[in-house]
DNA sequence: AAGTGGTCTAGACCACACC
DNA sequence: GTGTGGTCTAGACCACTTA
């Protein structure tokens, strides 16, 4: 591994664990250049390619400053499902189901309820060896998506979309006949080619709908 | 402008106006700093940037080759479902099963076969205000999908993703029990502000997912 | 074996933003 | 003014691939 792929993983990782959580300022370039020993090219080659991924700001005199997480896909509009109901001007609800270990993987199930109808079920897997602080956190009380999009930046994202009949305990949760079209959206998040989150959301079919507006060039 | 972004931007003139077709051999380092008189780690910074935006294909001792595009749209992946069905190995059959007018709207529906067993019932709708040559087109020997990727360009698009209950002719045309799941994909594109085209295509659900793949900074 | 890209250095000057 | 990042240089050594 060259040395700039080693500072910067190791730049990321202050990042990504919330040690330096956005707008702390990151050494300047030539403190940098004393801690890792190397020439200033590169720990610049190295900050820049943070900043061209999103992850920190860089601005003259001032300094890097670490970024605020994204709020939401700008290219598939998926907002916050809190958001989302708040907008139908529903009161929100949230249930932790359950919770646990798989290795380094916690692993939850949730329920978003709409003025107390249920609205979507969430499976989550969140990879606790990249991100460790969410070990620590009481999902109980905030959902996870909600906590992972105010806390954890992300660089890269998949979605997967598909139809599926609500069966067994899916429809029990969301209080459906069984056999009932589900919109059933996966998502995986990466940064830096490290899987950080999984989650499979269930959404009625009646009750939702993906937008998704774009142009040929990637620019929403 | 700094040095190494008029660089770029010379050499991306040249890949993207098809003088550098895909596959072809880009000058190496050592001539471009030659041709620009400037040190090699500038053309290297350009050549590293060219490469990681996927515009060129670098290869140790063999040289920077120019990629192939895109071939579909990098944000939200939903293919020819021609190619997609070729994709899967299986026979590909396509349907004109009826057309009509409404006004200056050229109204279609049709079927996709994989292997004589239905894949999608798609329902279109063509402004012939704004594309009137396809007024002239066969559509029961060419998809009008097929035929508007190939022919017509687009410039914004929209996808509404639902899922929903297959009923009746739906339900009939997919060879479904009613009531069964499907995907249901609206798609309208536009091209500088005026209406192209809309199409509402319905998938069983069993069978078929979208995937989108994105970063925040909009680039698949 | 040879030539390419990958990486790194130890300087330097400049533009810009903030004081 | 002062200090930051932005850029550029003229070298160098290495690793990998391909001929």
């Amino acid at each position: 591994m060259s040395l700039h792929q080693r500072i910067r993983a190791d730049l990321e990782a202050h990042i990504l664990s919330g040690e330096w959580p956005p707008g702390h300022r990151i050494p300047f370039e030539h403190e940098l250049m004393a801690h890792y020993g190397c020439a200033r090219m590169t720990v610049n080659k190295v900050l820049s390619s943070l900043a061209a991924a999103g992850l920190i700001e860089r601005r003259r005199k001032a300094g890097s400053f670490v970024r605020r997480p994204f709020e939401q896909a700008a290219v598939l509009e998926i907002p916050d499902i809190k958001a989302q109901i708040a907008a139908r001007g529903a009161a929100y609800r949230y249930q932790l189901l359950d919770s646990g270990r798989d290795g380094e993987v916690l692993v939850l199930e949730c329920r978003h309820l709409a003025d107390d109808a249920p609205f979507a079920y969430e499976q989550r897997r969140i990879q606790l060896d990249v991100i460790p602080q969410a070990a620590e956190i009481d999902f109980s009380e905030e959902a996870p998506g909600s906590w992972l999009l105010h806390n954890v930046p992300w660089h890269e994202a998949e979605h997967r979309i598909s139809a599926k009949p609500a069966l067994d305990m899916v429809a029990a949760q969301l209080d459906l006949p069984s056999g009932s079209p589900c919109l059933v959206v996966e998502r995986r998040t990466w940064s830096s080619g490290k899987l950080l989150t999984q989650v499979r959301i269930w959404y009625p079919g009646e009750s939702n709908e993906l937008v998704a507006k774009f142009t040929p060039s990637g620019r929403g």
